[in-house]
DNA sequence: TTTGCAGGGTTAGAAAACTT
DNA sequence: AAGTTTTCTAACCCTGCAAA
């Protein structure tokens, strides 16, 4: 299963950051020289992995209905084993890149057999929120409660564990408790969409947001399913590298 | 302290417009 | 009247910062 292709598009564009500004700007060098503008979909502070004069890779996409004609999609950071690594940090990829793993049967063990798949579906107290991906479990499964997959994308880490989130996000706090509140006549499955290869476990960023580590342990006792999922990024695609397990302590109390 | 908004881009579903 | 295509809207990505 590892290894597994799960997305492919034409080879992106290599270039050096030079600098990252109103959140959603960052400019680049090309490898001939010239200097772009690109849309940078991340609106976090991304970090650990925004480094001036590291490489990046972008997206030509132009548009008459984009302003911009580039689009950021990966960036390469040390990772865990002193090696540099790719790191996806489109946050638009994640939920096509965990429905493509739905789909290509990936999660089969933890998910069951699944019959349709629905995105931004429309729920919650004022029907206001939108759950990434609606699953609808086949007719042989033995569990037919629908199922609610909520994704993050998550780019930070310490050592080879995974961090989310690394700020303060009141947002993925509302988040978890809409996915407790599905229970228990849904499952509630939060997907934390590890955009790097070279993590080994999931744990709640604590010492970035307090509330959320808090919120997330007591989203476990509750029975949400936290499913950490791991990708390797290259120049023209996007594989499978397995599941990966998901610590309720936050790091630093192991030390 | 809380609320509101901005920023470029994507998406699903609703509504409108246009065809048969 | 029913089907197809285009346009529009709101929530999402998710903070960061200014104003109340």
């Amino acid at each position: 299963m590892t290894g597994t292709p799960l997305l492919s598009f034409e080879p992106l564009t290599e270039g050096i950051l030079l600098k990252r500004y109103k959140r959603f700007l960052a400019d680049i060098e090309l490898e001939d020289g010239s200097c772009v503008t690109a849309h940078c979909a991340n609106t976090g502070p991304m970090t650990g992995v925004l480094i001036p004069g590291q490489r990046v890779r972008l997206r030509h996409a132009p548009s008459p209905t984009r302003k911009l004609a580039w689009t950021w999609e990966q960036a390469e950071v040390p990772g865990a084993d002193g090696q540099l690594c790719w790191v996806g940090i489109n946050t638009a990829l994640p939920n096509r890149l965990i429905r493509a793993t739905i789909e290509a049967g990936c999660l089969r063990e933890q998910l069951g057999e699944i019959e349709s798949i629905r995105a931004e579906v429309v729920y919650g107290k004022n029907r206001k929120s939108r759950i990434d991906l609606l699953l609808q479990p086949s007719r042989e499964a033995i569990d037919q409660r629908p199922i609610y997959v909520e994704v993050k994308n998550t780019t930070w880490s310490t050592g080879s564990t995974a961090l989310f989130p690394d700020t303060v996000t009141t947002r993925g706090q509302k988040h978890l408790q809409e996915l407790m509140d599905v229970l228990p006549e849904a499952r509630a499955v939060l997907i934390p969409c590890l955009s790097r290869p070279d993590v080994t476990a999931f744990a709640p960023g604590d010492s970035a947001d307090p509330r959320y580590g808090e919120l997330f342990r007591n989203a476990l006792d509750a029975g949400v399913e936290v499913l950490p999922c791991c990708f390797r990024f290259d120049r023209d695609g996007v594989t499978w590298q397995g599941t990966r397990p998901a610590q309720g302590q936050q790091p630093s109390a192991a030390l």
